[in-house]
DNA sequence: AAACAGGCCTAAA
DNA sequence: TTTAGGCCTGTT
């Protein structure tokens, strides 16, 4: 029922870092080489062959939403350069060039902001395990050539999930979080406001006073969600580096506008060197 | 078996 | 204002 799209791939473009650098926890590379995975509740299949990208989708869908969920409208060769310019010393340099394809996705607010809270002292596989329990256990089904696939739930959802409800998918802890995130979405809190209205600390401040989400999931959010490119989360991968190449400290106000796509980089490159 | 996993909350200095 | 424990669960 879909057609496959061919499009010229870009510069800085690679599916493979795109959907394993750890922004997105729904996507899974299929025997025949195509990302797979649920977005917006529909689902998307790409791939990529020398300089072409190949998305399954109608040509509609694509101007839509897939386009700019891939930052295919982006250049990135002007973002690197001015990423360049805000860091001292060759570290950047070298996690740019083994980052070099990163893009980061446009993705659904909502989705990213509880996947984030979900990620809280867990593991990737268990990230991945969790939100995709969460859909099929509460997210609306849909049929795609003959599989049956489930959206993320959306606020309503999880509230009608419960506190129990979600516990008795193993999320632990962050039940209550995701409650609390459900609850105040829909009251004082406006995700698509904070992405059009807000500046990056505006968005931080707004997002901190959920329960359950402190500095790394707010940043991560604004960051792969909320266009806020100038986000710059710290993990204890990140905070590692830092150590590591800047002498424990690095002013993360000093990075410029795309300070978020740099910590893509170095966060890539350092968990990389494993 | 103890520590850790892409944090955050709370209580206590 | 900063620091130490605790937290659900699973894996190593």
């Amino acid at each position: 029922m879909s057609d496959i799209l061919t499009i010229k791939r870009p510069d800085h473009f690679d599916l493979d870092k795109i959907f394993d650098c750890g922004q997105s926890f729904r996507f899974e590379k299929n025997a025949d080489g195509f990302w797979e995975g649920v977005a917006f509740g529909r689902l998307l299949r790409v791939g990529q062959d020398g300089d072409k990208v190949y998305i399954r989708s109608t040509s509609d869908d694509y101007e839509k939403i897939w386009k700019k969920y891939l930052s295919l409208d982006t250049d990135y060769g002007l973002i690197n350069e001015d990423i360049l310019k805000h860091f001292e010393g060759d570290v950047i340099r070298r996690a740019m060039e083994a980052g070099d394809g990163i893009r980061i996705l446009r993705q659904d607010p909502w989705e990213t902001l509880c996947s984030f809270i979900i990620s809280q002292n867990n593991n990737i596989p268990r990230i991945k395990a969790l939100v995709s329990a969460v859909s099929g256990a509460y997210g609306k089904s849909f049929e795609c050539d003959g599989a049956v696939y489930y959206a993320f739930p959306g606020r309503e959802a999880i509230l009608g999930a419960g506190e129990d409800g979600l516990k008795a998918l193993k999320t632990g802890f962050r039940a209550g979080y995701l409650i609390s995130a459900a609850e105040m979405c829909g009251e004082n809190i406006d995700l698509e406001r904070i992405r059009d209205e807000y500046t990056y600390e505006q968005g931080l401040e707004e997002l901190c006073k959920i329960k359950g989400v402190g500095p790394k999931v707010a940043s991560c959010t604004l960051l792969f969600a909320l266009g806020k490119t100038s986000a710059f989360p710290v993990d204890v991968w990140i905070k590692r580096t830092i150590d590591k190449y800047f002498g424990g400290k690095l002013d993360i106000t000093s990075l410029g506008e795309y300070a978020g796509i740099a910590q893509q980089y170095l966060f890539y490159y350092e968990r990389t060197l494993q």
